[in-house]
DNA sequence: GGAAAAGTGCTAATTTTTTAGCAGGATTTT
DNA sequence: AAAATCCTGCTAAAAAATTAGCACTTTTCC
């Protein structure tokens, strides 16, 4: 699943290729039919192949992800939560990068008018 | 894992109770002491109770966490996961949480003087 | 102190994953 | 167009996870 949501989509072959320690062929390609079979990823024929593809939009997975962390390591606190973010990756951040998050807060802040 | 980091610390009944569609209580203790041959968790005794807890310090396994979502699901990219996180949890941040985060990425500005 | 309850260690059976490998169709290459 | 390559569908075997359940020890309760 990481490997489709990080690409978007990939075939069979292409998600071997991007599993750390990958188990055969044969394993990725049972596994992405029990995936299908339960749901959680769906496939479309292109000049032959399957691309398999999320059935969950990005923008749910996101949420549902960043849900996750924030309850599992940090308590429900979104507060603690962008910490650890900037803190892990402060050195990776530009001044604009951190004008827009300023924004951001000061929007948050104003209202919640999404 | 994600019990055991949540709680910290558990027993396998623990573990059990905090788990959505639970398995068997069998397979529960059959996880646990999986987990702790491949060296992801560890069990100390107390009052003939095994409480287990991850091997990895939550610091770490934060990080590790947090690395990963922004990966799969934000290109990498700190700034856009901030702006999920805000846009998810805009409704339960308290003022006071949003000043502290502005502080935070001024510090994050200034230098990187962890 | 003794009975009941709760917890672990173990075993064996079932179910699920993982694996290898082959037949057949489609694509690509020459 | 023939050959080679790639990919899917399938089957069968091996490996791993899940489950139930019993013996034994430790706690708890009366």
């Amino acid at each position: 699943m990481d490997v489709l949501y990080r690409k978007g989509s990939a075939t069979a072959a292409e998600v071997l290729e991007n599993i750390p320690q990958p188990p055969s062929y044969s394993a990725v390609r049972a596994l992405l039919r029990i995936l299908e079979q339960k749901g959680h990823i769906k496939h479309e024929e292109s000049e032959g192949k399957y691309v398999f593809m999320p059935t969950v939009p990005a923008d749910k997975a996101k949420r549902s992800a960043m849900r996750h962390v924030v309850q599992t390591f940090f308590g429900g606190s979104a507060e603690q939560a962008v910490a650890a973010l900037l803190d892990a990756s402060s050195a990776k951040l530009s001044d604009s990068e951190l004008d827009r998050l300023q924004e951001l807060i000061e929007r948050a802040r104003k209202g919640d008018k999404k």
